[in-house]
DNA sequence: CGGATTTGACCGGCGC
DNA sequence: GCGCCGGTCAAATCCG
């Protein structure tokens, strides 16, 4: 249950901090985000760009990029909790977006998709609802402050999410 | 030798 | 107030 758009699993609450918007590389985004979204897509969209781990392996070169979005994190007012009145969705805070996620879903044996950027790993977590790791990346650019998250999904193992987090104020 | 990984520890937030 | 959970740090290690 690739549940991206939202999580109507609220028996748990405990994950989905942030709302994803699912759309389709079709659908059309009014926020400015978007453009960035866009070029992210036409960058994965080069089949050049997908140079992997030397693993050699033939890494399926079927992109499939599908899921992303933009999130906004801070004011996670908890007021919301008291919304027993149905669904309090809200999806009309785009007034000002503080951070910027884009999570993109890929078909790839590999995870690490080269984008033109450098990353650093710094981190490998296990979550609770996936029997995958998470793994933490930053941008390797000093003055640069993105962050990468790439798991797998949890029903498809041949599936990668990328989230990325942040822009990049520097040239490849 | 320098820089990227690794892996466990640490921490802060939220829920209960 | 405590414990769960997710995110980050940092020291040791590995690799080029």
């Amino acid at each position: 249950m690739s549940d991206f758009r939202n999580n109507p699993t609220a028996a748990e609450g405990t994950d989905d901090d942030d709302r994803y918007l699912y759309v389709d590389g079709s659908t059309a985004l009014e926020l400015s985000e978007l453009l960035k979204l866009d070029e992210w897509v036409e960058t994965e969209d080069h089949p050049s760009s997908f140079a992997g781990v030397s693993s050699g392996s033939t890494n399926s070169l079927n992109p499939v990029y599908r899921a992303f979005v933009v999130g906004h994190d801070h004011d996670y007012g908890p007021a919301v909790s008291a919304g027993s009145s149905g669904t309090g969705e809200r999806a009309e805070t785009r007034s000002e977006l503080a951070k910027e996620r884009v999570a993109f879903k890929t078909k790839s044996e590999v995870e690490v998709l080269d984008d033109g950027y450098k990353w650093r790993k710094y981190g490998k977590k296990m979550v609770k609802n996936s029997p995958n790791p998470r793994n933490y990346y930053k941008c390797s650019n000093e003055s640069c402050s993105v962050k990468k998250r790439v798991e797998r999904d949890r029903d498809d193992p041949s599936y990668v999410i990328t989230t990325y987090e942040g822009v990049h104020n520097h040239q490849t």
